[in-house]
DNA sequence: TCAATAAATGCACTTCCATTGCATAGATAT
DNA sequence: ATATCTATGCAATGGAAGTGCATTTATTGA
Protein backbone atom coordinates (compact mmCIF):
# COMPACT_ATOMS: atom_id res chain seq x y z
CA UNK A 1 0.00 0.00 0.00
CA UNK A 2 1.96 3.30 -1.12
CA UNK A 3 1.13 6.51 0.06
CA UNK A 4 0.17 9.63 -2.08
CA UNK A 5 3.63 10.34 -2.06
CA UNK A 6 5.27 7.11 -2.99
CA UNK A 7 3.05 7.50 -5.95
CA UNK A 8 3.92 10.72 -7.18
CA UNK A 9 7.40 10.20 -6.86
CA UNK A 10 6.96 7.02 -8.87
CA UNK A 11 5.96 8.84 -11.46
CA UNK A 12 9.02 11.25 -11.39
CA UNK A 13 6.95 13.60 -10.27
CA UNK A 14 7.74 16.46 -7.32
CA UNK A 15 5.80 15.79 -4.22
CA UNK A 16 3.93 19.32 -3.23
CA UNK A 17 1.24 20.54 -1.29
CA UNK A 18 -1.02 21.78 -3.78
CA UNK A 19 -0.21 18.45 -5.83
CA UNK A 20 -1.21 16.12 -2.61
CA UNK A 21 -4.44 18.15 -1.93
CA UNK A 22 -5.17 17.94 -5.78
CA UNK A 23 -4.67 14.68 -5.99
CA UNK A 24 -7.12 13.27 -2.80
CA UNK A 25 -9.19 15.59 -4.45
CA UNK A 26 -9.83 13.81 -7.53
CA UNK A 27 -9.35 10.51 -5.26
CA UNK A 28 -12.87 11.56 -2.84
CA UNK A 29 -14.63 12.29 -6.01
CA UNK A 30 -16.57 9.14 -8.38
CA UNK A 31 -17.04 12.03 -10.91
CA UNK A 32 -14.87 13.16 -13.66
CA UNK A 33 -13.68 16.87 -13.03
CA UNK A 34 -13.54 20.43 -14.67
CA UNK A 35 -11.01 22.80 -14.15
CA UNK A 36 -14.21 24.90 -12.89
CA UNK A 37 -14.46 22.17 -9.93
CA UNK A 38 -11.01 22.27 -9.08
CA UNK A 39 -10.95 25.99 -9.03
CA UNK A 40 -13.98 26.01 -6.69
CA UNK A 41 -12.60 23.60 -4.59
CA UNK A 42 -9.42 25.58 -4.12
CA UNK A 43 -10.24 29.44 -4.39
CA UNK A 44 -7.32 30.77 -2.85
CA UNK A 45 -4.76 28.36 -5.13
CA UNK A 46 -4.31 30.00 -8.78
CA UNK A 47 -5.95 28.92 -11.36
CA UNK A 48 -3.14 28.83 -13.91
CA UNK A 49 -1.34 26.50 -11.00
CA UNK A 50 -4.42 24.03 -10.65
CA UNK A 51 -3.92 23.86 -14.66
CA UNK A 52 -0.82 23.02 -14.72
CA UNK A 53 -1.26 20.76 -12.40
CA UNK A 54 -3.35 18.75 -14.13
CA UNK A 55 -1.64 19.01 -16.99
CA UNK A 56 1.38 17.83 -15.80
CA UNK A 57 -0.64 14.79 -14.17
CA UNK A 58 -2.14 14.16 -17.68
CA UNK A 59 1.85 13.63 -19.15
CA UNK A 60 2.13 11.17 -16.64
CA UNK A 61 -0.63 9.33 -16.72
CA UNK A 62 -1.82 10.02 -13.39
CA UNK A 63 -5.04 11.40 -14.50
CA UNK A 64 -7.02 10.96 -18.11
CA UNK A 65 -9.19 13.52 -19.91
CA UNK A 66 -12.32 13.32 -20.89
CA UNK A 67 -14.52 14.79 -23.86
CA UNK A 68 -17.74 13.92 -23.09
CA UNK A 69 -19.32 16.22 -25.26
CA UNK A 70 -20.42 19.02 -23.13
CA UNK A 71 -17.29 21.32 -24.64
CA UNK A 72 -15.44 21.43 -21.09
CA UNK A 73 -12.29 19.20 -20.39
CA UNK A 74 -13.30 16.79 -17.55
CA UNK A 75 -10.18 14.94 -15.46
CA UNK A 76 -10.51 11.83 -13.91
CA UNK A 77 -8.07 9.77 -11.51
CA UNK A 78 -6.63 6.74 -14.14
CA UNK A 79 -7.56 3.62 -12.47
CA UNK A 80 -4.48 1.10 -11.17
CA UNK A 81 -3.51 -0.77 -14.73
CA UNK A 82 -5.08 1.89 -16.79
CA UNK A 83 -2.78 1.95 -19.56
CA UNK A 84 -2.55 5.27 -20.44
CA UNK A 85 0.57 5.91 -21.07
CA UNK A 86 0.87 2.92 -24.02
CA UNK A 87 -3.04 4.22 -25.21
CA UNK A 88 -6.27 5.77 -24.37
CA UNK A 89 -7.42 3.09 -22.14
CA UNK A 90 -10.52 1.52 -23.65
CA UNK A 91 -13.08 2.31 -21.18
CA UNK A 92 -16.33 3.85 -21.96
CA UNK A 93 -17.80 6.97 -20.09
CA UNK A 94 -21.19 7.83 -19.45
CA UNK A 95 -22.54 11.30 -19.35
CA UNK A 96 -25.60 12.33 -17.25
CA UNK A 97 -28.11 14.77 -19.04
CA UNK A 98 -30.03 15.51 -15.75
CA UNK A 99 -27.27 16.13 -13.06
CA UNK A 100 -24.63 16.87 -16.05
CA UNK A 101 -21.97 14.41 -14.33
CA UNK A 102 -19.78 12.45 -15.89
CA UNK A 103 -18.22 8.96 -14.43
CA UNK A 104 -15.85 6.24 -15.73
CA UNK A 105 -17.34 2.77 -16.55
CA UNK A 106 -13.88 0.90 -15.88
CA UNK A 107 -14.81 -2.25 -16.35
CA UNK A 108 -16.84 -1.72 -19.77
CA UNK A 109 -14.69 -1.39 -22.24
CA UNK A 110 -15.25 -0.55 -25.67
CA UNK A 111 -15.32 -3.32 -28.49
CA UNK A 112 -13.80 -3.36 -31.60
CA UNK A 113 -14.94 -1.01 -33.88
CA UNK A 114 -14.51 -1.69 -37.75
CA UNK A 115 -13.27 1.09 -39.99
CA UNK A 116 -13.53 1.01 -43.83
CA UNK A 117 -10.26 -0.67 -45.92
CA UNK A 118 -7.62 2.41 -45.88
CA UNK A 119 -8.35 4.00 -42.69
CA UNK A 120 -6.08 3.31 -39.34
CA UNK A 121 -7.45 3.51 -36.16
CA UNK A 122 -5.30 4.91 -33.79
CA UNK A 123 -7.89 5.72 -30.91
CA UNK A 124 -11.71 6.14 -29.69
CA UNK A 125 -13.52 8.24 -27.93
CA UNK A 126 -17.01 6.64 -26.95
CA UNK A 127 -19.43 8.53 -24.84
CA UNK A 128 -22.95 7.11 -23.99
CA UNK A 129 -25.21 9.72 -22.61
CA UNK A 130 -28.58 9.02 -20.83
CA UNK A 131 -29.78 9.53 -17.43
CA UNK A 132 -27.20 7.90 -14.38
CA UNK A 133 -28.01 5.23 -11.89
CA UNK A 134 -28.91 8.24 -9.27
CA UNK A 135 -31.21 10.50 -11.86
CA UNK A 136 -33.08 7.54 -13.02
CA UNK A 137 -33.91 6.47 -9.02
CA UNK A 138 -32.19 3.04 -9.09
CA UNK B 1 -36.47 14.50 -57.09
CA UNK B 2 -36.59 17.30 -54.81
CA UNK B 3 -34.62 20.48 -55.43
CA UNK B 4 -33.44 21.89 -52.49
CA UNK B 5 -35.40 24.80 -52.41
CA UNK B 6 -38.66 22.33 -51.92
CA UNK B 7 -36.22 20.09 -49.55
CA UNK B 8 -35.70 23.36 -47.23
CA UNK B 9 -39.69 24.04 -47.45
CA UNK B 10 -40.39 20.70 -46.40
CA UNK B 11 -38.17 21.47 -43.34
CA UNK B 12 -40.73 24.18 -42.56
CA UNK B 13 -37.37 26.80 -43.11
CA UNK B 14 -37.65 29.80 -45.37
CA UNK B 15 -35.72 29.90 -48.63
CA UNK B 16 -33.42 32.29 -48.39
CA UNK B 17 -30.00 32.64 -50.82
CA UNK B 18 -27.73 32.11 -47.52
CA UNK B 19 -29.46 29.16 -46.87
CA UNK B 20 -28.97 27.94 -50.15
CA UNK B 21 -25.47 28.69 -50.56
CA UNK B 22 -25.06 27.12 -47.20
CA UNK B 23 -26.74 24.08 -48.09
CA UNK B 24 -24.75 23.58 -51.34
CA UNK B 25 -21.78 24.04 -49.67
CA UNK B 26 -22.49 21.99 -47.31
CA UNK B 27 -23.46 19.04 -50.03
CA UNK B 28 -20.56 19.46 -52.32
CA UNK B 29 -18.30 18.84 -48.95
CA UNK B 30 -17.26 15.34 -48.54
CA UNK B 31 -16.23 16.32 -45.00
CA UNK B 32 -17.51 17.70 -42.09
CA UNK B 33 -16.64 21.26 -41.77
CA UNK B 34 -16.32 24.00 -38.99
CA UNK B 35 -17.62 27.59 -38.83
CA UNK B 36 -14.97 28.88 -40.03
CA UNK B 37 -14.81 27.17 -42.76
CA UNK B 38 -18.33 28.21 -43.76
CA UNK B 39 -16.68 31.54 -42.97
CA UNK B 40 -14.38 31.63 -45.21
CA UNK B 41 -15.98 30.39 -47.91
CA UNK B 42 -18.22 33.16 -47.67
CA UNK B 43 -16.60 35.80 -46.62
CA UNK B 44 -19.25 38.63 -47.59
CA UNK B 45 -21.68 37.33 -45.16
CA UNK B 46 -21.41 38.08 -41.79
CA UNK B 47 -20.27 34.99 -38.86
CA UNK B 48 -23.57 35.50 -36.73
CA UNK B 49 -25.88 34.85 -40.32
CA UNK B 50 -23.73 31.88 -40.91
CA UNK B 51 -23.64 30.95 -37.34
CA UNK B 52 -27.71 31.05 -37.26
CA UNK B 53 -28.07 29.37 -39.83
CA UNK B 54 -26.07 26.25 -39.49
CA UNK B 55 -28.14 26.36 -35.83
CA UNK B 56 -31.53 26.41 -37.92
CA UNK B 57 -30.46 23.75 -40.21
CA UNK B 58 -29.32 21.61 -36.52
CA UNK B 59 -32.61 22.19 -35.36
CA UNK B 60 -34.30 21.22 -38.51
CA UNK B 61 -32.60 18.06 -38.71
CA UNK B 62 -30.87 19.31 -41.88
CA UNK B 63 -27.07 18.99 -40.27
CA UNK B 64 -26.06 17.14 -36.85
CA UNK B 65 -23.34 18.53 -35.22
CA UNK B 66 -19.99 16.16 -34.32
CA UNK B 67 -18.00 16.71 -31.80
CA UNK B 68 -14.50 14.92 -33.19
CA UNK B 69 -12.69 15.84 -29.60
CA UNK B 70 -10.40 18.51 -31.39
CA UNK B 71 -13.36 21.20 -29.53
CA UNK B 72 -14.40 23.28 -32.40
CA UNK B 73 -18.14 21.68 -33.49
CA UNK B 74 -18.64 20.27 -36.86
CA UNK B 75 -21.18 19.93 -39.00
CA UNK B 76 -22.43 17.51 -41.73
CA UNK B 77 -25.64 17.17 -44.25
CA UNK B 78 -27.69 14.46 -42.27
CA UNK B 79 -27.59 11.86 -44.95
CA UNK B 80 -31.21 10.57 -46.24
CA UNK B 81 -32.85 8.24 -44.22
CA UNK B 82 -31.14 10.09 -41.17
CA UNK B 83 -33.18 9.87 -37.96
CA UNK B 84 -31.60 13.14 -36.43
CA UNK B 85 -34.81 14.63 -35.64
CA UNK B 86 -35.49 11.20 -33.16
CA UNK B 87 -32.44 10.10 -32.18
CA UNK B 88 -28.68 10.82 -32.40
CA UNK B 89 -28.16 9.05 -35.79
CA UNK B 90 -25.82 5.93 -34.67
CA UNK B 91 -23.06 6.47 -37.41
CA UNK B 92 -19.56 6.94 -36.29
CA UNK B 93 -17.41 9.45 -37.22
CA UNK B 94 -13.72 9.47 -37.91
CA UNK B 95 -11.08 12.05 -37.60
CA UNK B 96 -7.94 11.56 -39.15
CA UNK B 97 -4.79 12.82 -37.36
CA UNK B 98 -2.88 13.66 -40.16
CA UNK B 99 -5.23 15.88 -41.73
CA UNK B 100 -7.64 17.24 -39.83
CA UNK B 101 -10.37 15.79 -41.13
CA UNK B 102 -13.30 14.86 -40.14
CA UNK B 103 -15.47 12.12 -42.30
CA UNK B 104 -18.94 10.51 -41.22
CA UNK B 105 -19.32 6.90 -41.38
CA UNK B 106 -22.91 6.47 -42.51
CA UNK B 107 -22.46 2.70 -43.77
CA UNK B 108 -20.56 2.23 -40.26
CA UNK B 109 -23.56 2.36 -37.25
CA UNK B 110 -22.20 2.04 -33.84
CA UNK B 111 -23.10 -1.30 -32.02
CA UNK B 112 -25.41 -1.46 -29.45
CA UNK B 113 -23.14 -0.71 -25.82
CA UNK B 114 -24.14 -2.34 -22.62
CA UNK B 115 -24.08 0.20 -19.50
CA UNK B 116 -24.66 -1.24 -15.95
CA UNK B 117 -28.04 -1.61 -14.11
CA UNK B 118 -29.91 1.99 -13.15
CA UNK B 119 -28.57 3.94 -16.12
CA UNK B 120 -30.42 4.27 -18.96
CA UNK B 121 -28.74 5.12 -22.39
CA UNK B 122 -30.12 7.84 -24.74
CA UNK B 123 -27.79 8.10 -27.21
CA UNK B 124 -23.82 7.56 -27.81
CA UNK B 125 -21.17 9.43 -29.61
CA UNK B 126 -18.44 7.75 -30.86
CA UNK B 127 -15.56 8.84 -32.38
CA UNK B 128 -12.70 6.94 -34.43
CA UNK B 129 -9.34 8.83 -34.77
CA UNK B 130 -6.48 7.62 -37.16
CA UNK B 131 -5.71 8.26 -40.28
CA UNK B 132 -7.77 8.15 -43.23
CA UNK B 133 -7.43 7.01 -46.70
CA UNK B 134 -6.08 9.40 -48.07
CA UNK B 135 -3.47 9.88 -45.55
CA UNK B 136 -2.75 6.41 -45.25
CA UNK B 137 -1.88 6.23 -48.76
CA UNK B 138 -4.85 4.15 -49.07
C1' DT C 1 25.93 25.87 5.33
C1' DC C 2 25.38 28.68 1.47
C1' DA C 3 25.29 29.81 -3.23
C1' DA C 4 23.84 28.16 -7.72
C1' DT C 5 20.31 25.90 -10.17
C1' DA C 6 15.97 24.09 -11.33
C1' DA C 7 11.12 23.58 -10.67
C1' DA C 8 6.62 25.26 -9.08
C1' DT C 9 3.55 28.97 -8.39
C1' DG C 10 1.13 33.43 -9.24
C1' DC C 11 -0.36 37.27 -12.05
C1' DA C 12 -1.51 39.33 -16.29
C1' DC C 13 -2.63 38.81 -20.68
C1' DT C 14 -4.08 36.62 -25.05
C1' DT C 15 -6.62 33.77 -28.24
C1' DC C 16 -10.28 31.20 -29.92
C1' DC C 17 -14.83 29.90 -30.40
C1' DA C 18 -19.66 30.11 -29.04
C1' DT C 19 -23.45 32.94 -28.04
C1' DT C 20 -26.62 36.98 -27.34
C1' DG C 21 -28.97 41.81 -27.67
C1' DC C 22 -30.51 44.94 -30.44
C1' DA C 23 -31.27 47.56 -34.65
C1' DT C 24 -32.37 47.15 -39.49
C1' DA C 25 -33.66 45.07 -43.82
C1' DG C 26 -36.53 41.96 -46.10
C1' DA C 27 -40.42 38.91 -46.78
C1' DT C 28 -45.45 37.44 -45.82
C1' DA C 29 -50.00 37.93 -44.83
C1' DT C 30 -54.49 40.49 -44.22
C1' DA D 1 -50.52 49.51 -47.96
C1' DT D 2 -49.78 48.36 -43.43
C1' DA D 3 -48.88 45.44 -39.82
C1' DT D 4 -46.29 41.46 -38.56
C1' DC D 5 -42.91 38.19 -38.54
C1' DT D 6 -38.33 36.51 -39.96
C1' DA D 7 -33.63 36.92 -41.42
C1' DT D 8 -29.50 39.46 -41.43
C1' DG D 9 -25.75 42.49 -39.68
C1' DC D 10 -23.06 44.68 -36.15
C1' DA D 11 -21.31 44.95 -31.66
C1' DA D 12 -20.45 43.06 -27.54
C1' DT D 13 -20.02 39.35 -24.14
C1' DG D 14 -18.57 35.11 -21.88
C1' DG D 15 -16.19 30.83 -21.09
C1' DA D 16 -12.49 28.09 -21.37
C1' DA D 17 -7.75 27.04 -22.86
C1' DG D 18 -3.26 28.44 -23.14
C1' DT D 19 1.28 31.45 -22.67
C1' DG D 20 5.11 34.81 -21.00
C1' DC D 21 7.35 36.36 -17.38
C1' DA D 22 8.45 37.49 -12.60
C1' DT D 23 8.71 35.47 -8.09
C1' DT D 24 8.86 32.03 -4.71
C1' DT D 25 10.17 27.51 -3.20
C1' DA D 26 12.74 23.31 -3.39
C1' DT D 27 17.00 20.75 -4.67
C1' DT D 28 21.80 20.16 -5.58
C1' DG D 29 26.54 20.14 -4.70
C1' DA D 30 30.55 22.92 -3.57
MN1 LIG E 1 -12.33 7.36 -17.62
MN1 LIG F 1 -22.19 12.17 -39.28
ZN1 LIG G 1 -27.40 12.03 -13.24
ZN1 LIG H 1 -6.33 12.40 -43.35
Amino acid sequence: MKTIEQFLESKNIRVTAMRLLIYKFLAEKQVAVTLSDIENAFEKADRTTLYRTIKTFEEKAIVHQIDDGTGINKYALCEKGCNCEIETDLHLHFHCNNCNETICLTEHKIPQIKVPDGFVSENVNLVVKGVCDKCSGQ
